[in-house]
DNA sequence: CTCTCTGCAAAGCATTTGCACATTG
DNA sequence: CAATGTGCAAATGCTTTGCAGAGAG
């Protein structure tokens, strides 16, 4: 794991923000779980530190993502956030919401000659692949009701 | 344009949902513009029918998505939707938050391998670009100020 | 005529924000 | 200490929903 400890502490040290001991929880919180939507990341984050608020969760992750520690993925209701360790894309399976995290490192080249028709610079590209994962294909062919 | 007037008619009728002059209108609304907030398309639609309400749009807008004339695409506080007529992808200028529309078709391929080896079925994929158009980058190179 | 739609208004979530107090560096 | 962060609670913005009457087929 890239960010642990100091390493992701580090990462706001060298910022104007202050490291407080709800932030540190916070990317504790981000280094276990993925795909975590702020409420999940509240409840973790509680379990240590029982008073912190909502607001504070978001208010943080809002820091994170602009600094670039974190990543957001929006996805159906609520998004998503996620320690931005290494590039990768997203397989949703629509019937039971499971995110796989997959690589993908084609998307580069065709989005920077996409961006290059355009005349579009500093350009980042994210994919999200929607499907049917192998459990619930197989569930639905037994006639189990699945949307 | 591919769904024009009979077009758009003929792929509700086909269904069990009937044609209503306030879908009619939100059809129309479609074709027109792209990236259409609900909110945009209720100003659109009240300019011939001044009494249709937001719920409508919004109850229409996803009997369309889910027969599959209307695609969705989120990107910032509201969802934007658009008249599903070819498959294209879309790039975002973080400044001015314009929205292309941009052909990709290699993704059908990546996402494909990348789906079989997760045993998904049934998959589509999307993908969004970002970056800064070139009006923008020119606009932040003199020093205007710019996010 | 029956079943589906619609307008209206209220409710539901996720997220943001103002403010007075607590904390960090 | 001065500046930044936090909890709380209220506010916001988008979207959904219950219901009684209107309209399509």
């Amino acid at each position: 794991m890239v960010t642990d400890g100091k390493g992701v502490d580090a990462g706001l040290l060298q910022t104007r923000y202050r490291l407080t001991k709800q932030r540190a929880a916070i990317l504790r919180a981000l280094e276990d779980g993925a795909h975590l939507t702020a409420e999940a990341i509240h409840e973790r984050v509680r379990a240590e530190l029982p008073a912190v608020s909502l607001g504070t969760i978001y208010r943080t992750l809002d820091i994170l993502r602009a600094i670039g520690l974190v990543q957001v993925f929006a996805h159906g209701g609520a998004a998503r956030y996620e320690a931005a360790l290494d590039k990768h894309h997203h397989l949703v399976c629509l019937a039971c919401s499971e995110i796989v995290n997959v690589p993908a490192p084609q998307l580069v080249s065709i989005a920077l000659a996409v961006a290059q028709d355009h005349r579009y610079s500093g350009v980042d590209a994210a994919m999200v692949i929607t499907g049917r994962c192998a459990r619930c294909a197989g569930l639905a062919r037994n006639g189990i009701g699945l949307t």
